[in-house]
This record gives C-alpha cells, sequence and structure tokens, in this order.
DNA sequence: GTGAAAGCGCTAACAA
DNA sequence: TTGTTAGCGCTTTCAC
C-alpha cells in the first residue's frame, strides 16, 4: 500500500494525501475528511525509507555498546532511548560483545543506515577509531572515554571517585587496602579508577604495596579469583578491599565467606557501581554509585543538539562529567 | 558521496559500479581495479534506504521489550542480537517502558520503518494487540505469552517449573509456604506461576491458606513490603517464601534479615529467574533458571525462518518451549 | 561488457 | 487549493 493507491482511493492525488499526512499545505476540508477516512480504513504507514530518501534524516540514532545485557550498559540505553524515543527518534543497536572489530563495523553499517547520530558507550578506543569516526562526519558522541579529537564525551569522574573512597577507606582506620583492578588499555577504569587509588593512599603517605594490587576482568569470578591471589600472596593480610566494580567485589566477597570470614568486622569491601546487585546484596555493599542512564540522558542530549544545531549556538565544551556519589553500605565499617 | 560519483570519479557508469559492490553481471577485471581503487579512497558506503526501496528489504529487526535494563529482556536481545547480526541484519529497539500503547506505537513505527520481522517480548498481550499484528502482516514472533492467533511464540514453561519448585519444597519438609506473586493480567507470571504452586499443594493434599499468598510488582520493594505482609498476617509463621521472581525474593529476604531471621536455617527461601543476582547472592538463592538468551536465540531463528520461508517448508509448531532448571542455592534446605 | 533509463515511495517546487 | 513533475540514490532491465 503507497500513497498513489491511497491517493486513489480517496479520489485525489499523492501530493494531497502527502500534505494531509505531513500537515502541510492547504487542503479542502471536504478532501481531507475523504483522505483521513482511507488513512484510516487501510492503517497505512508511509515507507520512512522513501521519506528519509528525501529528507536525509532517518531519524534513527545508532548506538554501539560493549555489552546489551550488562547492567551499565542496559541503563545507558534506557536514558538514550528515554530522550530519543520521545523526540520520534529509534535506536539502531551495535553490540559489540567486546569485539573492536565489531565497533569499526557498525560504524560502517550505522553510515549506511543514515543514522542521524551516533553514540559510543565506549571500552577502548584505538587510533583506528578515531580515523573511522573523523571520517564518517556523523554526530557523534562518546560515553565514558576520553576522545583526542574534540568528539564531545560524558565522563564519569573516575579519578576522583576512586581517590574519595579510597580516603573513606582510610578514614576508618584501614592500613592495608587492596585494590582489584582491570587492564590498563581501559583508560578510565584501568588507569583513573587505579590512580585514584594510588594517590590517596601516597597523600597519606602510606606506602604502596605491589602484592595488595590484583587484576580481575570485570566478572565475579575474576574477583573471587583475584581476591583468592592477594591473600595467597600476603602473610599480612589486608584489611580492606576495594574492586573496580561490584562484581568482582562480591565474587571477592564470596571468596572471603568461603574462608568463613566476617564482613566488615573482618574486612571491609567496597566497589563500584551501585546497581541493584550492591543496594540488594548483604551486606549491602559500599560502593560508588555512577548514574549510567543520566549519562545516557546527557549524552543524548549533546548529540540531539547536535544534530539540530542552529549556527549561532555556541560550541559546547568537549567533556561533561557525570557525577558520582558514594553510597556507604554494611560491607565497611 | 553516492553512487555517481563514484561512477565519475572512476570514469564508468553508475550501473558498473552496481554491480562491483553487489558482483553481480560482469564488470571487465581493469574497470573493476578502477572501481574498487575509488571505493577504498572515498570509504564510501551505499546508502540502504534508496536500496531498500528497491529491494523491500530493510535488514533490520524490530524488537519490543518492557524494560531495556532489566536482566530478561538485556539476555533475550543479546541473544537475538548474537543471532541477526551475524545474518547481517540489525536490531531496532523498541523500549516501552511497561506502557501498552507503547507497544502499539512501536508497530506502528517499525512498520514505517520497513522492519523486515518483529520479535514481541510480551508481558500482557491485549485484543487490540493482537488485531494490529494480524494487520501489520510483518513476520512476528512473540517471547513470553501465548498468541491466539497463530503467531509463532517461545514460552517459558511457567506452570511446571513452579510446580517442581514448590514440590522440592514439599521433599524438604515445608508446610507453610508462602507464595508472592503479581497481579493475574500477566498470564505467564500472575497466572501460570501461582497456578503451579497451588496445584501442586493440592496434590499433597496441602490446604490452601489464603493468608500465604501475597502479590508484588516484580520489585525488591514489593518482596520486601509484601514478606512483611505475610509475617504480619499470620500467627503462624510461614517456613518458606516461594516469589515469583528474584528480586521479589532477595526483597522478602531483606525483610527477614531486618527480623533476624537466619535463612534457611530459620525459613527457606525461592525465587525465579537465575540472573547474577540469584547467583552470587549470600545465600546463593534457590531459583528457576531460564536461559532468556537462548529464548532469544530460538524466537529470532523462528523469525528468520519465516522471513526467508521457502513455498515447500513445512509449517513449524506455533509454541516452542524453552526448558528451566532449577537451581539449589543456599536459601533454601 | 557497458551505459541509459525506468522505477522503488515519497516530498516539494511549480504550474494550473 | 490542487495535481503534475522532478528528483532523492540505488538496482535492474534492455539496448548497444
Amino acid at each position: 500500500m503507497n500513497i498513489k493507491e491511497i491517493a486513489k482511493l480517496a479520489k485525489t492525488s499523492a501530493s494531497s494525501v502527502s500534505r494531509v499526512i505531513n500537515s502541510s499545505g492547504y487542503v479542502k476540508e471536504e478532501v481531507r475528511q475523504r483522505i483521513n477516512k482511507v488513512l484510516e480504513e487501510t492503517g497505512y504507514r508511509p515507507n520512512a525509507f522513501a521519506k528519509a530518501l528525501h529528507s536525509k534524516k532517518s531519524h534513527t540514532i545508532g548506538v554501539i555498546l560493549p555489552k546489551i545485557n550488562a547492567t551499565s550498559s542496559g541503563e545507558c540505553v534506557a536514558g538514550i532511548d528515554g530522550f530519543f524515543s520521545a523526540k520520534g527518534y529509534s535506536i539502531l543497536l551495535g553490540n559489540t560483545h567486546h569485539q573492536l572489530n565489531k565497533e569499526l563495523e557498525f560504524l560502517d553499517i550505522f553510515k549506511e543506515k543514515q543514522v542521524d547520530g551516533v553514540i559510543f558507550i565506549a571500552t577502548v578506543l584505538t587510533p583506528e577509531h578515531h580515523k573511522k569516526l573523523q571520517k564518517l562526519a556523523i554526530p557523534t558522541v562518546i560515553i565514558g572515554q576520553e576522545s583526542p579529537n574534540n568528539i564531545p564525551c560524558v565522563l564519569f569522574d573516575e579519578y576522583h571517585a576512586a581517590k574519595e573512597m579510597t580516603q573513606y577507606l582510610l578514614t576508618t582506620g584501614k592500613q592495608r587496602i587492596a585494590f582489584i583492578g582491570v587492564d590498563e588499555s581501559d583508560i578510565s577504569v584501568g588507569v583513573h579508577r587505579r590512580q585514584g587509588y594510588l594517590d590517596a593512599l601516597r597523600e597519606q603517605h602510606i606506602p604502596i604495596d605491589e602484592h595488595l594490587l590484583a587484576k580481575g576482568d570485570f566478572t565475579h569470578q575474576s574477583g573471587f579469583a583475584a581476591c583468592r591471589a592477594i591473600f595467597e600472596k600476603n602473610t599480612l593480610k589486608p584489611d580492606a578491599i576495594f574492586a573496580a566494580n561490584d562484581k568482582m567485589a562480591i565474587g571477592a566477597m564470596n571468596y572471603l565467606f568461603s574462608m568463613d570470614l566476617q564482613i566488615p568486622r573482618d574486612i571491609s569491601v567496597c566497589g563500584v557501581g551501585g546497581g541493584t546487585l550492591a543496594q540488594f546484596y548483604h551486606p549491602q555493599l559500599t560502593t560508588l554509585i555512577y548514574d549510567y542512564k543520566q549519562a545516557g540522558i546527557i549524552a543524548s542530549d549533546l548529540l540531539y543538539r547536535q544534530i539540530n544545531k542552529d549556527q549561532s549556538e555556541s560550541i559546547t565544551a568537549h567533556k561533561t562529567w557525570v557525577n558520582y556519589q558514594l553510597m556507604i553500605g554494611k560491607s565497611t565499617q
């Protein structure tokens, strides 16, 4: 069913039908009613492709993310979707399963599908990414990593958050704080969070003990393993564990439970994230809350303005920071 | 950059460029190389709209779901995405935030955007849904609810799963098993899970005590509240609590902890879901595991076959069941 | 082997 | 007010 057939049924021309659908231009009331009736009866929907082909607007936003079935991504997408669906845009999903080449592929697909903008929930940004992003010339916003080109990005203040968490642990009297981080290729988490931890210790003149540092890969299992490694390596056990995310913190706790240690009586544990896992765990996990949904909304707003920027608009800042919040639970004391 | 410009740069015609891009028809090797070179240099991507306008295929699948930032939906989408992105399709997201009218809206949008198929992760299906689905005439698969039209659906065997869980609780010697369900408008969860529970009790000739039945709305808070209501209403306390999902189970546990009860020593608790929350909770939650990702994959496969059905293909069954698995944790004994 | 031309469904400029 | 017409970028006959 196309616009011409509708026109024929309503005994008028395609243009008039178009005018009625888009409420543009004049159509005599009588004709308008005839057209509306046919529209109603047929349940006709204009073909978005033909429309987009003409308008060069797809009203679609591409979202690239590492893992859709992860809390942070899910929240982010919820925020993006909330913002954009209210504005009449749809979300095209690009789930990379943490494969870098997939990210580049999706940028190509999105280009083909003529998305009006791209939101990139990034983990690792290679020079190749930058080249491609530059070449694409589609409005883009990055969440979670800095970009060297001046693509706007929405960032979590990992450094200060981790520092504040460490400082908090220090104020509770902890002296041997272990840190479970991730690989440095992830700048935000692997580098900045660890640096915040290190600097907090340094400022209190607490020597860094390399044996208290371990690495995981975001999973419970790796948190469990990292915690075990730390315990087996140190005769002088840690009195607190700071994991770079909640899942690893909970993995660590599960190791501690298996060793019959009580939390927080024997040892404090904290993480980063602040999802339902942390909130409803028992004991409730002390964590840093990042509002991922909010990040999604902020990114959407930045993107939307880029897409509809009027000439006079002043240049927006390239970096926007999302606030964090230290949530003190029952897993530290 | 369009195909004509490419043609001009390669000193040939649009047709030949098209032939090279789609490897259809003959092109002299020399010309082919010239074209490929230009393609390479320009990073040209054909406009998917123009293509789709012609082929009537968008290579896009619309997915409608109640809440993207929920474990089950996220897993489902991950499964769908895994299947379809391998086949060269993209996913268009329709996040309804549990608003029924949004579901209908998305069906319209998807129709406009010419999706090749729709996967509907359903919560509640009204007659209006059926009417619309029928009218759309787009290949569709429903996950999680039955459809009266013969739209293929992927179902979780809620009834037998709930029954088996209840039977398990009975074998552990429990006599007063409370049930925290949800509203009956959700047939799968609200009706079938409860029915499984009720029938398991009936078969053991255990009288149903209305005071042991409560309702929540899937949230932790409602699980907490429902559990409190049950405790306050009954002088003879329950010895087990079966919640219709894990979140409510954990809400219930948190109430029990607040009453200084020990789990499972004083009371058993179990849920349905089997995500990370259940798996890594302490004590590990006894639960029914549904493989949502698998459901997504199965649904995708059904949809894919519908889309590319060859005339001779035998009619597929309308209902496909996804297996469940009883995971016995440490929250019951 | 190749290019000109028609057409996919829609919008917008233009003429009536 | 209305209808005719010319594209949007691509694919696909159909002549050459």
